[in-house]
DNA sequence: GTGGCTGCAAATCATTTGCATATAC
DNA sequence: GTATATGCAAATGATTTGCAGCCAC
């Protein structure tokens, strides 16, 4: 997990490998969130101040279109972005919006007809509580009692 | 299907049934599209034009929050809203951006537990290109030959 | 050297909010 | 009569765009 490796990544898909480009493949590797741009945005700017938001933009939107990038809409407050490697589902949390990924395949996959539509790609979206908040909404029960 | 009928409907609901909310659910309920807030406001304002923006928002926010409405965050570009009768899936077309309804399981469904995330609700997006934009495009290769 | 990329600032578009008025019951 | 909902206009926040200067190759 260095910037060689991630400029070759970039290398391999085609993508001119630029200075902000390497970086921001290089945080998508080393985060396990689902970050949004502006996390992003954020991370990359620690380390180099002077990134501008519309390059962190251009450079998702190039990973995106090279495959590289799945983009997540389980969200309407903003997009959230994930490194493909194997195919798998997320769940979001109604109570701290915490995102996670579950092993639940989507029921169909790229290549399939589907009603005469070519599928080029599926995931599935869960919403409810997850395991964290549970425990505190019982924590809290037991207080009470 | 008559306004009377959506009265009832939002009554059931517990929804105050105010004038807007009605036509809201009305058309809701005569398309079979899957109309974002824009299109709910364009048509409801065809026959009531002093209703606003922000009511459009509000009723379905109401709608949502009581269950009968299903809001779709398949395109990042705005959430539509499906009456939710039948569980089912959703196609996007990437060429006409046409969404189908199609009949595939998500794969788990509410009250399920998965890695201790206890699942209120599950949805299914499918990307790809339709079954119309294919037709044209095998048309268009014809053409060529 | 040159085409593609970055950084900036302004524009756009969906959505939310505050508040005075109007409506449902 | 009162709590709730509407309509308006301004604010917010994510994303896009236009363009001059810069970097990768």
């Amino acid at each position: 997990m260095n910037n060689d490796d991630s400029t070759r990544r970039l290398r391999d898909l085609g993508i001119t490998p630029t200075l902000q480009r390497v970086m921001i493949m290089d945080y998508l590797r080393e985060t396990s969130d689902h970050p949004t741009v502006d996390q992003v945005f954020r991370a990359v700017c620690a380390r180099h101040p002077s990134i501008s938001r519309a390059t962190v933009y251009n450079g998702l939107r190039v990973l995106v279109e090279a495959g590289a990038v799945c983009p997540l809409t389980i969200e309407k407050e903003a997009v959230r972005y994930d490194l493909r490697d194997t195919p798998h589902s997320h769940f979001r949390c109604r109570i701290c919006h915490r995102l996670y990924d579950v092993e639940i395949s989507p029921g169909t996959s790229p290549g399939r007809i589907v009603d005469g539509h070519v599928v080029e790609s599926a995931t599935t979206y869960l919403y409810g509580v997850c395991s964290i908040c549970n425990a505190a909404m019982n924590q809290r029960e037991g207080d009470c009692a």
